[in-house]
DNA sequence: ACATTAATTGTGT
DNA sequence: ACACAATTAATGT
Protein backbone atom coordinates (compact mmCIF):
# COMPACT_ATOMS: atom_id res chain seq x y z
CA UNK A 1 0.00 0.00 0.00
CA UNK A 2 1.34 3.47 -1.10
CA UNK A 3 1.24 6.54 1.02
CA UNK A 4 -0.16 10.14 0.49
CA UNK A 5 2.06 12.76 1.22
CA UNK A 6 -0.92 15.23 2.03
CA UNK A 7 -2.12 12.57 4.70
CA UNK A 8 1.48 12.57 6.36
CA UNK A 9 1.64 16.09 6.25
CA UNK A 10 -1.74 16.06 8.33
CA UNK A 11 -0.20 14.35 10.92
CA UNK A 12 3.58 15.53 10.84
CA UNK A 13 3.39 18.59 8.64
CA UNK A 14 4.65 20.82 11.46
CA UNK A 15 7.10 18.02 13.18
CA UNK A 16 9.62 16.80 10.19
CA UNK A 17 10.95 18.84 7.05
CA UNK A 18 9.85 18.32 4.38
CA UNK A 19 12.20 16.42 2.47
CA UNK A 20 12.22 14.07 5.58
CA UNK A 21 8.87 13.49 4.54
CA UNK A 22 8.90 12.99 1.02
CA UNK A 23 11.67 10.38 2.02
CA UNK A 24 8.91 8.84 3.99
CA UNK A 25 6.48 8.20 1.56
CA UNK A 26 9.25 6.89 -0.53
CA UNK A 27 10.80 3.84 1.61
CA UNK A 28 7.68 3.34 4.31
CA UNK A 29 5.68 0.95 4.21
CA UNK A 30 1.83 1.78 5.23
CA UNK A 31 -0.18 -0.72 7.33
CA UNK A 32 -3.31 -1.54 8.52
CA UNK A 33 -3.85 -4.18 11.42
CA UNK A 34 -6.77 -5.59 13.13
CA UNK A 35 -7.36 -5.41 16.77
CA UNK A 36 -5.59 -8.21 18.63
CA UNK A 37 -2.41 -8.47 15.91
CA UNK A 38 0.58 -9.66 17.39
CA UNK A 39 3.25 -7.38 15.64
CA UNK A 40 6.10 -8.83 17.73
CA UNK A 41 6.51 -11.65 19.80
CA UNK A 42 9.58 -11.75 22.36
CA UNK A 43 12.76 -13.70 19.86
CA UNK A 44 11.34 -11.89 17.10
CA UNK A 45 13.73 -10.28 14.96
CA UNK A 46 13.34 -6.29 14.31
CA UNK A 47 13.33 -5.46 10.80
CA UNK A 48 11.50 -2.20 10.77
CA UNK A 49 10.07 0.36 12.96
CA UNK A 50 6.53 1.47 13.57
CA UNK A 51 5.45 4.85 13.64
CA UNK A 52 1.75 4.29 14.56
CA UNK A 53 -0.38 6.81 13.16
CA UNK A 54 -3.94 5.81 14.94
CA UNK A 55 -5.23 3.25 17.17
CA UNK A 56 -3.47 1.47 20.07
CA UNK A 57 -0.70 -1.04 20.74
CA UNK A 58 0.00 -2.89 24.22
CA UNK A 59 3.70 -2.93 24.59
CA UNK A 60 4.25 -5.89 27.25
CA UNK A 61 7.04 -7.61 28.87
CA UNK A 62 6.82 -11.42 29.32
CA UNK A 63 8.75 -14.02 31.36
CA UNK A 64 9.68 -17.65 30.80
CA UNK A 65 6.09 -18.91 32.22
CA UNK A 66 4.72 -16.42 30.15
CA UNK A 67 3.60 -14.31 32.91
CA UNK A 68 3.26 -10.90 31.22
CA UNK A 69 3.58 -7.62 32.83
CA UNK A 70 2.49 -4.22 31.16
CA UNK A 71 4.76 -1.61 30.66
CA UNK A 72 3.53 1.07 28.01
CA UNK A 73 0.79 1.79 25.47
CA UNK A 74 1.83 3.17 21.80
CA UNK A 75 -0.49 5.52 20.70
CA UNK A 76 -1.21 7.94 17.94
CA UNK A 77 1.83 9.46 16.62
CA UNK A 78 4.23 7.03 18.77
CA UNK A 79 7.09 5.06 18.11
CA UNK A 80 8.35 2.18 20.07
CA UNK A 81 11.76 2.76 21.82
CA UNK A 82 12.71 -0.76 21.62
CA UNK A 83 12.61 -1.56 18.20
CA UNK A 84 14.70 1.55 18.01
CA UNK A 85 17.19 0.12 20.25
CA UNK A 86 17.09 -3.03 19.32
CA UNK A 87 17.29 -1.87 15.47
CA UNK A 88 20.68 -0.31 16.29
CA UNK A 89 21.89 -3.11 17.92
CA UNK A 90 20.59 -5.50 16.07
CA UNK A 91 19.23 -7.69 18.88
CA UNK A 92 15.94 -9.67 19.25
CA UNK A 93 12.92 -8.60 20.73
CA UNK A 94 12.66 -8.59 24.34
CA UNK A 95 9.26 -7.56 24.03
CA UNK A 96 5.59 -8.53 22.88
CA UNK A 97 3.47 -6.15 20.94
CA UNK A 98 -0.57 -6.61 20.43
CA UNK A 99 -2.91 -4.14 19.04
CA UNK A 100 -5.43 -3.43 21.22
CA UNK A 101 -7.45 -1.83 18.49
CA UNK A 102 -7.38 -1.61 14.49
CA UNK A 103 -4.35 0.48 14.12
CA UNK A 104 -2.72 2.53 11.19
CA UNK A 105 1.21 2.66 11.49
CA UNK A 106 3.87 3.11 9.01
CA UNK A 107 6.72 0.45 9.35
CA UNK A 108 10.39 2.03 8.43
CA UNK A 109 13.31 0.07 7.42
CA UNK A 110 16.22 -0.07 9.60
CA UNK A 111 19.05 1.40 7.77
CA UNK A 112 16.65 4.48 7.08
CA UNK A 113 16.37 4.73 10.84
CA UNK A 114 20.02 5.45 11.46
CA UNK A 115 20.78 7.23 7.94
CA UNK A 116 18.36 10.09 8.90
CA UNK A 117 19.45 10.55 12.53
CA UNK A 118 22.14 11.97 10.64
CA UNK A 119 20.47 13.66 7.58
CA UNK A 120 17.77 14.89 9.68
CA UNK A 121 17.62 17.25 12.44
CA UNK A 122 14.00 16.95 12.91
CA UNK A 123 14.27 12.99 12.84
CA UNK A 124 17.16 12.86 15.77
CA UNK A 125 14.35 15.36 17.80
CA UNK A 126 11.69 12.25 17.10
CA UNK A 127 13.68 9.35 18.00
CA UNK A 128 15.01 11.43 21.28
CA UNK A 129 11.50 12.46 22.74
CA UNK A 130 10.32 9.02 22.14
CA UNK A 131 12.65 7.69 24.04
CA UNK A 132 12.33 10.10 26.62
CA UNK A 133 8.69 9.36 26.48
CA UNK A 134 8.89 5.93 27.04
CA UNK A 135 11.84 6.58 29.23
CA UNK A 136 8.95 8.07 31.57
CA UNK A 137 6.31 5.56 31.10
CA UNK A 138 8.87 3.12 32.33
CA UNK A 139 9.90 4.91 35.77
CA UNK A 140 6.27 4.92 35.85
CA UNK A 141 6.07 1.44 35.47
CA UNK A 142 9.00 0.74 38.03
CA UNK A 143 7.24 2.97 40.41
CA UNK A 144 4.31 1.26 40.33
CA UNK A 145 5.10 -2.38 40.46
CA UNK A 146 7.92 -1.87 43.40
CA UNK A 147 6.21 0.61 45.80
CA UNK A 148 2.54 0.08 45.08
CA UNK A 149 0.17 -1.74 46.69
CA UNK A 150 -1.86 -4.17 44.22
CA UNK A 151 -5.30 -2.06 44.67
CA UNK A 152 -3.16 1.49 43.88
CA UNK A 153 -1.89 -0.41 40.60
CA UNK A 154 -5.67 -1.47 39.58
CA UNK A 155 -7.06 1.52 39.84
CA UNK A 156 -4.28 3.68 38.26
CA UNK A 157 -3.92 1.46 35.32
CA UNK A 158 -8.26 1.87 35.41
CA UNK A 159 -7.84 5.38 35.36
CA UNK A 160 -4.89 5.56 32.40
CA UNK A 161 -7.44 3.17 30.50
CA UNK A 162 -10.09 6.51 30.97
CA UNK A 163 -7.69 8.82 29.71
CA UNK A 164 -6.74 6.20 26.53
CA UNK A 165 -10.81 6.25 25.13
CA UNK A 166 -11.91 9.09 26.85
CA UNK A 167 -14.35 7.53 28.56
CA UNK A 168 -15.53 5.93 32.19
CA UNK A 169 -16.59 2.32 30.89
CA UNK A 170 -14.71 -0.09 29.49
CA UNK A 171 -14.88 -3.42 28.87
CA UNK A 172 -13.10 -5.87 29.84
CA UNK A 173 -12.36 -9.08 31.92
CA UNK A 174 -11.06 -9.65 35.37
CA UNK A 175 -8.68 -11.81 33.52
CA UNK A 176 -7.45 -9.50 31.15
CA UNK A 177 -6.75 -6.96 33.99
CA UNK A 178 -4.89 -9.89 35.75
CA UNK A 179 -2.87 -10.28 33.16
CA UNK A 180 -1.85 -6.82 32.41
CA UNK A 181 -0.81 -6.48 36.73
CA UNK A 182 0.87 -10.06 36.42
CA UNK A 183 -1.75 -11.19 38.87
CA UNK A 184 -4.11 -13.74 39.22
CA UNK A 185 -7.70 -13.37 38.25
CA UNK A 186 -9.31 -14.08 41.74
CA UNK A 187 -7.10 -11.06 43.21
CA UNK A 188 -8.29 -8.96 41.13
CA UNK A 189 -11.64 -9.66 41.27
CA UNK A 190 -11.48 -9.55 45.07
CA UNK A 191 -10.36 -6.34 44.81
CA UNK A 192 -12.96 -4.94 42.16
CA UNK A 193 -14.91 -5.97 44.35
CA UNK A 194 -13.43 -3.82 47.82
CA UNK A 195 -13.58 -0.64 44.77
CA UNK A 196 -16.96 -1.37 44.10
CA UNK A 197 -18.26 -1.08 47.73
CA UNK A 198 -15.95 2.16 48.07
CA UNK A 199 -18.07 3.49 45.18
CA UNK A 200 -14.76 4.10 42.89
CA UNK A 201 -16.73 1.85 40.29
CA UNK A 202 -19.51 -0.46 38.95
CA UNK A 203 -19.48 -4.42 37.93
CA UNK A 204 -20.72 -5.69 35.71
CA UNK A 205 -19.76 -8.56 33.56
CA UNK A 206 -17.37 -7.74 30.88
CA UNK A 207 -17.64 -4.07 31.61
CA UNK A 208 -16.19 -1.79 34.30
CA UNK A 209 -17.27 1.86 34.96
CA UNK A 210 -15.39 4.35 36.88
CA UNK A 211 -17.67 6.42 38.81
CA UNK A 212 -17.18 9.45 40.42
CA UNK A 213 -14.95 12.52 40.27
CA UNK A 214 -11.48 10.96 38.33
CA UNK A 215 -10.56 14.38 36.79
CA UNK A 216 -8.49 14.06 33.05
C1' DA B 1 -39.41 -17.66 23.63
C1' DC B 2 -36.94 -21.38 25.66
C1' DA B 3 -33.12 -24.63 26.41
C1' DT B 4 -28.33 -25.47 25.97
C1' DT B 5 -23.51 -24.07 26.21
C1' DA B 6 -19.69 -21.32 26.97
C1' DA B 7 -17.42 -17.72 29.40
C1' DT B 8 -16.99 -14.81 33.30
C1' DT B 9 -17.17 -13.98 38.10
C1' DG B 10 -17.69 -15.27 43.24
C1' DT B 11 -16.15 -17.85 47.20
C1' DG B 12 -14.18 -21.19 50.44
C1' DT B 13 -10.29 -23.71 51.45
C1' DA C 1 -3.44 -21.21 43.78
C1' DC C 2 -7.12 -24.48 43.08
C1' DA C 3 -11.70 -26.25 42.75
C1' DC C 4 -16.22 -25.58 42.22
C1' DA C 5 -20.66 -22.82 42.43
C1' DA C 6 -23.22 -19.13 40.65
C1' DT C 7 -24.27 -15.90 37.26
C1' DT C 8 -24.55 -13.94 32.84
C1' DA C 9 -24.03 -13.71 27.82
C1' DA C 10 -24.23 -16.10 23.35
C1' DT C 11 -26.22 -19.45 20.40
C1' DG C 12 -29.21 -22.72 18.47
C1' DT C 13 -33.88 -24.66 17.91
Amino acid sequence: MRLELDKLRLHFGNLFEAALLQEITQVGNYMEVPEGYALMRPGGYIRSVPIILSGLVKISRSDADGKEALLYYLGGLDSCAMSLTCCLSKQQSEITAITEEKTKLILIPVEKVGDWMSQFPTWKQFVFATYQKRFEDLLGAIDQIAFRKLDERLLNLLKIKSKQCNCTIFYVTHEELANELATSREVISRLLKQLEKMGEVKLSRNKIELVGKHKS
